[in-house]
DNA sequence: TAGTGGTCTAGACCACTGA
DNA sequence: CAGTGGTCTAGACCACTAT
């Protein structure tokens, strides 16, 4: 037997989390205080903090000033998923990477895209389309639309060479981004340069970037037949 | 002209993050030690330690001891999907919930179900299928295999009261999961529980949840065409 | 007003790892 | 060996909020 440690915040956390799983303190129940606890583990007030600060920001405990540290009726379970430049994801995966771009015009967008990215005044923007490879055969279609008023830059970019996934990434930052995921049936063009059978169902992730205010880039990855996003969760 | 405040950690969070975006900092670049970034900011270096050290958690910065901090050279852009109990995500969005169980046998799980929890021995599992509604019209439908082996309760739940998805994420505490999303075809179960037409492109999630190294559910959610899964992502 | 969590400080020791 | 981040401590003050 193994004595847990309570003068780590680890163990501290450990701890916690047992008893919470196994009913000691309910869901919606509050626990003591983070004094009590650190006398009745024998360390700082600090390294209990630490160790319930992390279960508050995962959604495990929920705490208020004065009103005190309760469990977290309805612990929302977080998945996260890895968004990784598509090149590093098939290389990840031991496969070799292509890149073909198929069309790179200046057009005014649609008004979806006018909606995503919160332009009101439609302007021209970058369209681009591309297909990244794996092995020779298609991984996923890329068609998207490049704000030329917060990226002047990119006018000047050869997309053919660089695909706008890793040029975006490398040179242009981003403060936040909203993701969705969708299925949708393949059209005419999926048909083509995805090599999937008609109204086949395919995976869609919408992503917009922003950097502060200014809307970057709206771009859809739709990839073939049976891919799978994965992710792991702690419970 | 609001100053930044480089006596409270998140302010030098934000100073830090501003000269990666700016690449004052470059990516792959070493950034000074802690020692110093107190000195400069004025502050003490447990101040730096815990704005830093979340910035590695993120994934922004990598840190070793005695070879320093340097910036994340790809930082993996990470999407946070919050996985809530159906009947709250219904009522979040300001819907009446509804749930109806359509069959519940105790049987042997088909292959796919035993790889996915990584039974060896097929055992007879409980296996639901139940539909949750929004304002009485179909959200979701849940395939779901239970490992009595695991939750032995679970043969004692009426679940036709009872959701599987509130009375397991409230009875039994799960240490990690795994989950992943697929687009699929409506199948004649689909059309029928979900109203979709033949072969709508459906988004379908699977999780699996385990209790330490034992599996304890397989669960498969199908949503109608059109469903999203949204998130936000920080950069 | 009083009790709770949130944070900062100054100092200390440790764990890891490159030279 | 020495320099770096990782963590703990004891104490302090502050911010919020239930009473």
């Amino acid at each position: 037997m193994s004595q847990p440690d309570f003068n780590s915040w680890q163990g501290i956390q450990d701890e916690v989390l047992r008893r919470i799983r196994t009913r000691v303190w309910k869901p919606g129940a509050q626990i003591p205080n983070e004094m009590d606890l650190a006398q009745e583990f024998g360390c700082a007030r600090t390294t209990v903090n630490r160790a319930l600060r992390q279960l508050a920001d995962d959604g495990i405990l929920e705490r208020k000033r004065r009103s005190g540290t309760r469990v977290a009726l309805h612990p929302v379970a977080k998945a996260v998923i890895d968004i990784p430049i598509i090149r590093t994801e098939i290389e990840e995966r031991g496969g070799a990477y292509g890149y073909q771009l198929l069309s790179n015009e200046i057009e005014t967008p649609p008004s979806k895209v006018n909606f995503a990215l919160n332009t009101s005044k439609p302007e021209p923007m970058l369209h681009l389309l591309a297909v990244h490879l794996m092995d020779g055969t298609p991984y996923a279609l890329e068609d998207r639309w490049i704000n030329l008023g917060t990226v002047p830059l990119a006018q000047d970019v050869d997309f053919s060479v660089h695909s706008a996934n890793e040029w975006l990434l490398e040179n242009v930052p981003y403060t936040h981004a909203h993701l969705s995921i969708v299925a949708a049936p393949a059209n005419a063009r999926e048909q083509d340069y995805l090599g999937a059978p008609a109204d086949a169902p395919l995976l869609q992730m919408d992503r917009v970037t922003w950097q502060n205010q200014d809307p970057v880039t709206f771009v859809t990855l739709i990839y073939p037949p049976g891919y799978r996003i994965r992710s792991q969760t702690s419970g």
